[in-house]
DNA sequence: TGGTAATAGTTGAAAATGTAACTAACAACC
DNA sequence: GGTTGTTAGTTACATTTTCAACTATTACCA
């Protein structure tokens, strides 16, 4: 099993964008999903509603860039756990408007706390050069 | 829809990964899905046998970084298309050695070329700097 | 030797995702 | 006002992925 070719998987960005992916995810996702059962999708929805307070489906839609359908079934689950609650838009009813409830801001503070913890343990493997590039660098490669 | 935490998300490592792994992945994956159907774990299989020319499905699993049902699935997917064969490891018979046809190996070349492309355009979101840092970054980043 | 443990790989059922078609509400134009 | 088009969000179905159980083979060791 030696390099035979001379292209380098090593060195094609979506192969090693995906790798480190999913291995810096791999802990987190032990602990919503261990400790409140949740999906990527769904910590996801959820830190959004944290921080921006009040968005439609739609809106996260545009800031995950999330499928609706993803989002749709996210938002779903955490109306189940009464993590979340919707409220229809007065003045378009085809807008919902979506935010957090006391319940769903305390699991968000749990989880955000062991995100910190976890960003700091990955950081740990970079120096803080390295850190500000590859921010800035994931920033510019995620405008599509 | 205005910030309100003083946590960002986009300084939350796993999220900046996914995102921009997901969002680079998608007009390569156009590529391997429209010219040959497959899948993301068939073009990862395909690649990591075209360059080690020779391994096993648990070698694959270890370089890859996926789970064996995958990487299972996947090599029954490429034998079926005759993009590669089996053959039963002659000492111990659990092992069984995968390598590309002449087809499995015309696929890769196509696919390789289109990703080296795919590599430049995405490059030219980032400077030189940006991309040795990053790519060690990365590196680092997927030893678990 | 025989019995248990470990390993490579497969399979089936359940869960999650993607795609396309759908509903409901609004907008725009005649 | 009525027809047509657009938008937000949901649902149904097909495809993929995950998880656990399984087979077959080899290793270990009393």
């Amino acid at each position: 099993m030696t390099q035979k070719d001379d292209f380098d998987l090593r060195e094609f960005l979506p192969y090693l964008l995906n790798q480190a992916a999913e291995i810096s995810s791999q802990s987190f996702q032990r602990i919503y999903k261990g400790r409140y059962g949740m999906l990527r999708t769904e910590w996801r929805v959820l830190f959004h509603l944290a921080i921006y307070e009040r968005m439609t489906a739609k809106d996260i839609c545009e800031k995950a860039i999330m499928h609706k359908t993803k989002v749709s079934r996210a938002v779903q689950r955490l109306e189940q756990r009464r993590y979340l609650q919707r409220k229809p838009d007065e003045k378009d009813r085809r807008h919902e408007w979506l935010t957090l409830t006391s319940q769903g801001r305390a699991v968000y503070e749990d989880l955000r706390a062991h995100a910190q913890q976890h960003d700091q343990v990955l950081m740990q493997k970079l120096s803080t050069e390295e850190i500000t590039v590859l921010r800035s660098a994931l920033n510019a490669l995620s405008q599509p």
